[in-house]
DNA sequence: TTCTTTCCTGAACAGGTGTTCAGTTCTTTC
DNA sequence: GAAAGAACTGAACACCTGTTCAGGAAAGAA
């Protein structure tokens, strides 16, 4: 006598995951890491707390996950906005506005996605989560130094100096909320774009001129 | 009978609480936040764990006069660099450079100062600390401004952006440990510091001198 | 329907660490 | 030297959450 999963199990198994991560992630986006925690996200998610285990080994895989999967998210924004622009010097300045208006959009998740302090040690999926952005802004900026547009420099330690800054202005503790009004968005993500642009080395005329490329599309972006 | 502390208890107790303050601070300097813990703070300090209490109310003070007093030292040796500058952009590249080799020397202390998770709330002193840091770097760009040598821009947003590109590059965890050759120490800071001064719109040529000569009189620092 | 396997529940458990406090030691005053 | 106040000790306490697990429910095989 064998136990198989039906297919319909397969797919209640399935939707019960995808729930308790969906759970854990809006916990996250409301109220930070320190608010996913197994109970309430338990109950956010429909099932006992100890279901959560049936699911993850343990909270540190849940919340590993949970940064894994939002970091994919944004990783497929950031290429899409880059690779639909129409040179290098233009996909770098995408890049750079795409991640400004995410991490400002969600602020509370990016800063728990990101630095956020938790109980449990998840170093090395934030690792991970870092060096895909910073990946994929590095072969940005690599291209635009290949088109000599950039001055050749260290690609990677340039790309992770961005990400800093771009955290630290728009999610760190001295940001201010620029969500409220629309055009301060718009600036704020001018501005930081600007500022990303000018330290890897372009002009500032011809950033200025990018970035306002750049920041237009995007704001089609914003709110969804 | 009126009880009253005589000079040399007063000097004790000043002793005491100065040495609980230091333990912590080579705790926090080995093993990071997570190490500044009571118990073993207090062995280290030579008193009771209940010791530490008649001193500071709780963990979070504790840890947050630490932060205040790693930041005072940096804000002083921030602000003694950029005097010693000849003018309004060097100052600033001075600033930047210090604050680099700072956090490049305690990368541990730097990290746990100003991100590393900690159990206990010290976000109102790790605020005022970056904003002392911010400010001051702030107050060098606005300088570089007035005399004509940079753009007009958001000094305080492109300051909070600068310190987040050193912590990202220089601490963070994507950072490769640049302390084992002085060398690559010396080529780190500059390209963060060239990194700096062209997104605040130092233009390239003249930021490379700027920043030779920011970074050689700070390299006696290093090991200090 | 009945047996077996898997899945789910949620109260109890466990572990680690900040904090307390009754008892002890040291200081000051007279 | 003795009384009184202050400082110190360190074991016990308290609290908070992640994790477990015995019992029960649901689903598949026969």
């Amino acid at each position: 006598m064998v136990y198989r999963r039906t297919h319909q199990v397969v797919k209640r198994l399935a939707a019960r995951r995808s729930a308790i991560l969906t759970a854990a992630r809006e916990a996250a986006a409301e109220g930070g890491m320190s608010a996913v925690q197994i109970a309430p996200v338990a109950v956010r998610a429909n099932v006992a707390a100890g279901t959560v285990y049936r699911y993850f080994p343990s909270k540190a895989d849940l919340i590993s996950e949970l940064i894994a999967e939002v970091s994919r998210d944004e990783l497929a924004a950031v290429r899409r906005a880059a690779d639909a622009a129409p040179g290098p010097s233009s996909a770098l300045a995408a890049a750079v506005s795409t991640v400004a208006v995410h991490v400002l959009s969600q602020r509370k998740l990016a800063w728990g996605i990101l630095a956020e302090p938790v109980d449990v040690d998840v170093t090395a999926s934030r690792i991970a989560s870092r060096r895909e952005i910073v990946g994929e802004i590095a072969s940005r900026i690599d291209a635009a130094v290949r088109a000599g547009h950039l001055p050749a420099q260290d690609t990677q330690l340039a790309a992770t100096a961005l990400l800093g800054a771009l955290h630290e202005a728009l999610v760190g503790p001295l940001a201010t909320d620029a969500l409220d009004d629309p055009a301060k968005l718009r600036d704020t993500v001018q501005a930081v774009t600007l500022l990303a642009l000018r330290a890897v080395g372009v002009m500032d005329a011809r950033a200025r001129g990018l970035v306002v490329q750049a920041v237009l599309p995007v704001k089609s972006l914003v709110g969804a």
